[in-house]
DNA sequence: GCGGACTGCTTACCT
DNA sequence: ACAGGTAAGCAGTCCGCG
């Protein structure tokens, strides 16, 4: 065998591929040269400050992985290489003597040597021994669409196998975990937490004060087992740790295009870049301008700390930008992936720059730095649980205007004219702000923003860059990653999962979805006075926790654990054993319930750290929403059907025996969904007795959320308006609150909420009432007599969900609306919004810009305001027709 | 040819 | 590429209607 590899490796030596060539060599020429220009790399020195492991990469010219570390006192970024000697590597159930009968994998250019390992099997409980395939480099293995040794085994085995196996009895594990993050896990690195550089080696830092916090908060859960503690400490630990300033700089830039409303294609980068914006975290506040024939100067203002520098030459502009591009640690932009970052690579290549020179790296799907950390903040906020769960659906379209106006007030600044028509002033105006915006974005509330992306490095093991671009569902499966490594799991394949635990066995209520979820309780109709909605804070979580749910445990192989029933399912869970899932989820659960929330809220301590636990609460929720749904997303590597439908199961059982408790008790129940319950004037006895039922019964905690004045049902679910003790009002799923409808029907309809929002007692309706006929009738009578004020608030904005071509099965009105706005010659895509008048002709609908008052459709809008009213209107005992005046008999007509 | 009953599609919401 | 449940409006289809 030895003999062997000799040879092999010979082989290489002697015929290398031009690809391997270059991949091979460390430290090549250029980057000696760059070395010389501007200290490239910047390679941490022994003894350096503590610095911040933001990114890691793997550097395919050097053959390691690298390591981004921040130094926030300079600011600075220094680069550690691996100096370990660690390798990819991917394992499987074939032995070292039946992979070395296959020739293709053993002459295979990447391939280093085998391993023998033991590991253990989750799903079939119990130890196995494994071959590591070790590589010298992370493609050999994976990701390129030909020849991995990934595919080349189930592909080669069966023909040199001596007795006949199929290509399904071949197993290959981690074959698809990216080498950098495979080695995080190994060397057991935490991004995003503090490191400081001993003998040569990352070190993490320890903090005493911190440590003290962490030994604080071991000391809260006394109730905790052990296991439980290990995971408890080691979250709080990640989370505790404090946070940096971020030095950074925000970046924006302007083409010239000869058509103003098509974005320029970035890998042509046919048009000249004429305006760039710098916004600094540092005070440097710039604005570059390409000087150009016969354009004025004009007289727009910007702040005065703002350059304004004109550059004769292109070529010389870019390179400025790039000189800050090669010293900023975080460069912000809003979808410089796709457009700024990408669009100044090609251009400066399309202008003579080296490639070396260009400080950006292109990738297929992102735009990454060479010496810092690129956030596009267009990945960032388009994420839908950070959309949702973190800013409380606050934004709707992902849009810098957008997003600027709802989280910070501020918005772009807008012209009649095209870009290339504008004074310089003008043009140097508009790009600021928006890089302005793109700053401020990451500095509200104690830089939120790059806060949440550091604490989400931390709970997922993943660089900064990956953690703000990627979706929840792999932060969660690199979290459980990182523990079956560190615990000695073999990371099972999806199509294994699914194979020993199976699919679903409940039936759905929505056709096409794999199985039954959450119990809506029927609201009992009418205005309620004091209610009380008590609710399990994060339930699914805590299910998940107090069940022992996971991969490994639903449907264990012990026939002991076989009567240990999920209540409406087939199926069982272990007893024996805890599984990874329930142990992560549930003690990040407890942390944030029983912790984080109390301190972001806790009196006696600095704004600034209540700050800094809020945002830690926050990106917990985040998490721990998400956190059963993946279960039954079959995106999900860790997909496993009967684990969601068990959470969703105890669910419903747990909301129908607090609902049997109550009546019980002598509660009556007005209504609940899926974790909630509203309780029509309970006593604080009442209240105390069903809760502690609760915590004793069903081993969860049962909250009092919130406390409505009054609550005010329809015969509806998810419909309905509360009144709270302060006089704020809650709207829920009622058309008035919805973000589609017209502008004239929501004023309306708020004018209504804020006349609701005075009422103290029962009495207090009757004047109410009549205020909120009155609202209604002016209502109806302006639109009768045409008289709004501008056409858009008659406007529906609907979003496009996908191109106005792809609706082959229908024509939804906002698709034609669509189609006749493609006529004029502007873009459509997925996602865009889409805003319509409805008009009497046909297709009875027209875009806003191209209809007049005239020829608008008042019935149709009469019956809408009519529609969104009455579902409010039946609870108080109010008629709409009445209300607008017309006799039983007109109504008829 | 037209309208009512029905189903299905689509969006926006709730937990 | 987290899940399922609900409301609303409209598009399209089928069927009866002499």
């Amino acid at each position: 065998m030895a003999q062997r590899r000799l040879e092999d490796f010979s082989y290489i030596e002697a015929k290398p591929s031009k690809e391997n060539e270059s991949k091979a060599l460390p430290l090549t020429e250029t980057i000696a040269k760059e070395r010389e220009t501007r200290a490239f790399p910047p390679i941490a020195p022994e003894n350096l400050q503590p610095s911040y492991f933001v990114s890691a990469t793997y550097d395919g010219k050097a053959g390691k992985v690298l390591v981004k570390l921040y130094e926030p006192v300079s600011g600075k970024i220094y680069f550690w290489y691996d100096n370990t000697g660690h390798m990819p590597y991917c394992l499987t159930n074939l032995s070292q003597y039946d992979l070395e009968k296959i020739d293709r994998l053993i002459k295979h250019l990447g391939f280093d040597h085998f391993e023998l390992a033991e590991k253990f099997d989750p799903l079939l409980n119990n130890n196995v021994k494994v071959t590591k395939i070790v590589a010298r480099d992370p493609l050999a293995i994976g990701g390129r669409p030909k020849g991995c040794i990934r595919d080349i085994i189930p592909e080669e085995f069966p023909k040199v196998s001596d007795t006949p196996i199929s290509p399904e009895q071949i197993k290959v594990w981690e074959s698809k975990i990216k080498y950098y993050q495979s080695y995080i896990y190994d060397r057991a690195l935490a991004p995003g937490m503090i490191y400081e550089i001993k003998g040569g080696k990352l070190i993490l830092k320890s903090m005493e004060e911190t440590e003290k916090n962490v030994k604080c908060i071991k000391e809260t859960f006394k109730d905790a087992t052990d296991e439980e503690l290990q995971f408890i400490e080691q979250w709080a630990r990640l989370l505790e740790y404090p946070a940096p300033k971020f030095r950074r700089v925000a970046l924006d830039i302007e083409v010239l295009t000869p058509i103003p409303t098509r974005m320029p294609d970035p890998r042509e980068a046919a048009y000249p870049i004429f305006c760039v914006s710098l916004y600094a975290s540092d005070r440097q506040r710039r604005v570059l301008l390409l000087k150009r024939e016969g354009v004025r100067e004009g007289n727009e203002r910007l702040p005065a700390d703002v350059s304004v520098e004109y550059f004769n030459s292109e070529k010389k502009l870019i390179e400025a930008v790039f000189d800050v591009l090669w010293n900023y640690p975080f460069v912000i932009t809003f979808n410089g992936d796709d457009f700024d970052l990408r669009y100044l690579a090609y251009r400066a290549m399309n202008l003579g720059v080296r490639k070396s020179e260009v400080p950006i790296e292109v990738g297929r799907r992102n735009c990454l730095l060479k010496y810092g950390v690129h956030i596009d903040l267009y990945k960032f906020f388009f994420n839908r649980s950070i959309q949702i769960y973190a800013f409380n659906n606050r934004y709707r379209d992902v849009t810098l205007d957008d997003i600027g106006k709802a989280l910070i007030k501020m918005e772009k600044i807008r012209f009649e004219k095209s870009l290339g028509e504008l004074t310089y002033t003008e043009l140097a105006k508009y790009c600021f702000r928006d890089a302005e915006i793109a700053f401020t974005l990451t500095n509200f509330e104690d830089e939120l923003v790059m806060k949440l992306v550091l604490v989400l490095a931390r709970i997922s093991s993943m660089p900064m860059e990956d953690v703000s671009r990627q979706g929840v569902s792999r932060w969660i499966r690199n979290f459980l990653h990182r523990e079956h490594r560190k615990r000695g799991i073999l990371i099972p394949n999806a199509e294994d999962i699914l194979a020993a635990k199976g699919k679903t066995a409940t039936k759905a209520i929505i056709k096409g979805k794999k199985y039954k979820g959450a119990i809506v309780v029927e609201p009992i109709p009418g205005v309620h006075f004091n209610v009380s909605v008590m609710d399990f804070p994060s339930l699914y979580p805590s299910i998940i926790k107090v069940w022992n749910l996971g991969y490994q445990s639903i449907l264990c192989q012990h026939p002991e654990c076989h009567k240990n029933l999920v209540p409406d399912t087939p199926h069982w869970v272990c007893t024996k054993k805890r599984a990874l899932e329930s142990l992560l989820i549930g003690s990040l659960r407890d942390l944030r319930v029983e912790w984080y929330k109390p301190k972001s809220k806790e009196k006696g301590l600095s704004a600034d750290l209540r700050s800094w636990y809020n945002i830690i609460q926050g990106a917990v929720k985040v998490i721990l929403n998400a956190s059963y749904g993946v279960f039954g997303a079959d995106s999900f590597d860790l997909y496993c059907p009967p684990v969601a439908e068990a959470t969703a199961a105890i669910g419903r059982h747990t909301i129908t025996q607090i609902l049997t408790r109550a009546e019980q008790l002598g509660i009556q129940v007005l209504y609940g969904d899926t974790d909630s319950l509203f309780l029509k004037n309970p006593s604080k006895e009442q209240i105390s007795q069903l809760s502690k039922w609760t915590e004793q019964e069903l081993k969860l905690s049962l909250d009092v959320d919130k406390v409505y004045r009054y609550a005010v049902f329809s015969q509806r679910k998810k419909n309905y308006l509360g009144v709270l003790e302060d006089g704020s009002v809650d709207v829920k799923g009622l058309t008035g609150k919805k973000r589609h409808i017209p502008l004239f029907i929501k004023k309306a309809f708020d004018k209504m909420k804020e006349r609701l929002a005075k009422v103290k007692t029962p009495a207090d309706f009757e004047q109410a009432k009549k205020d909120i006929s009155e609202i209604i009738r002016d209502c109806y009578m302006r639109l009768k007599r045409r008289g709004w004020e501008n056409l858009s608030d008659l406007a529906f904005n609907v979003v496009l969900g996908e191109e106005p071509e792809r609706y082959t099965k229908t024509t939804p009105q906002h698709v034609k609306a669509a189609r006749i706005i493609k006529e004029s010659g502007i873009e459509l895509k997925a996602g865009d919004l889409i805003s319509f008048v409805k008009v009497v002709k046909e297709p009875h609908v027209k875009p806003v810009e191209l209809a007049t008052n005239s020829e608008v459709d008042i019935d149709k809008y009469i019956g809408y305001l009519h529609s969104t009213f009455d579902q409010v209107l039946d609870a108080l005992g109010l008629d709409f027709d009445e209300i607008i005046g017309l006799t039983k008999l007109e109504r008829f007509m």
